[in-house]
DNA sequence: CGGTTAATTGATCCTGTTCAAACTAAGTGG
DNA sequence: CCACTTAGTTTGAACAGGATCAATTAACCG
């Protein structure tokens, strides 16, 4: 349970949000040598559970059920990585906020049952990190989008989606 | 053999180049239904197996080293996939390049032994989608690298890398 | 050598950044 | 209960890095 952040971050401070790992995720088991790259903070309290990673091979290995599980896992990782790519290398910012919110009422709707207004838990500088953009870009966008009827503002960490298909047409790329 | 270009492109014409493949890397073997979500072109000739996915999963469940090893691709892809995201995020054009051009170099010394002058493959512009650039941009990046001293351009396909540390350190990203 | 394609360079424009100020909401302590 | 703090959000104005449009140059090939 909970919410965590994985991230890659520069010596200067930079950094970039990589995932948003949630209830059902699997979580940094993918390095083979010691070494993490990458970075996690939790968001809420969170529950984890840990395997010793020989024996969890070593189980998996004996369990092709759960092995194609995992590969489907990481396939699905990797699918939504390229997606991302995509979106930080094309989109510009109305369309990744766009983007970002279809992909969060996804996440939303499939693993917990669809929760309206959707609550963010990440503060606009976090959404920035995760979407190569500023804070204050991501609020005007947040306004724009707004003040275009497509969303609505509850508080300052929910949102509510009012026109899904105009969002969805202005994300150029569909969010599943 | 040869060099696969894979990227996930919009309706509109701007397209984000989402792999390199080269010699001995897998490609396309993820998806789980039918449906492919990136295209692939072929920048030279190329030479290919392809597989019948169940054949190939049956044999992979029973040779678990070939599983493993697969999970190692897979999850060292997902590692690129993400430090992508970050030089997408946050680094800035010419930062771009010369992480582009260490991670070629990277490449090429792994696969072939160390070709010096680098050679390309990609035009200013395939360079520009997978960086989330424009060409322009691009060769900007590439005459401002030049006039440093950094790199040279040996003839318009191919790079030599004059200073490796330096550029690494414009890298802010070490690749590899 | 001429013709075609890609690369370079220049000038202008626009999006997002940066810096800064005002505003909001949620605590905290008197 | 209300002034005061604090963290986060919104909004504004000036600026900068890339994008865009356009023209020139270089490389390649028949």
């Amino acid at each position: 349970t909970g919410i965590v952040l994985v991230f890659r971050g520069l010596e200067d401070g930079r950094r970039q949000i990589v995932g948003v790992h949630s209830i059902g995720d699997l979580c940094g088991y993918l390095e083979k040598d010691g070494t993490y790259n990458f970075s996690g903070v939790a968001l809420t309290d969170v529950e984890a559970c840990s395997f010793d990673r020989r024996r969890f091979d070593a189980f998996v290995e004996h369990n092709p059920d759960l092995a194609s599980a995992l590969a489907n896992d990481m396939s699905d990782k990797l699918k939504r990585a390229a997606e991302n790519m995509a979106v930080l290398g094309q989109l510009k910012s109305q369309e990744r906020v766009a983007y970002f919110l279809l992909q969060l009422a996804d996440v939303y709707s499939r693993k917990i049952g669809m929760s309206e207004p959707l609550q963010l838990h990440l503060t606009r500088e976090q959404i920035a990190d995760h979407l190569g953009l500023r804070l204050e870009t991501v609020s005007r966008a947040f306004s724009l989008l707004k003040n275009d009827g497509l969303i609505a503002l509850v508080g300052a960490d929910a949102v509510s989606i009012l026109d899904r298909k105009r969002l969805a047409a202005f994300a150029r790329l569909t969010a599943a």
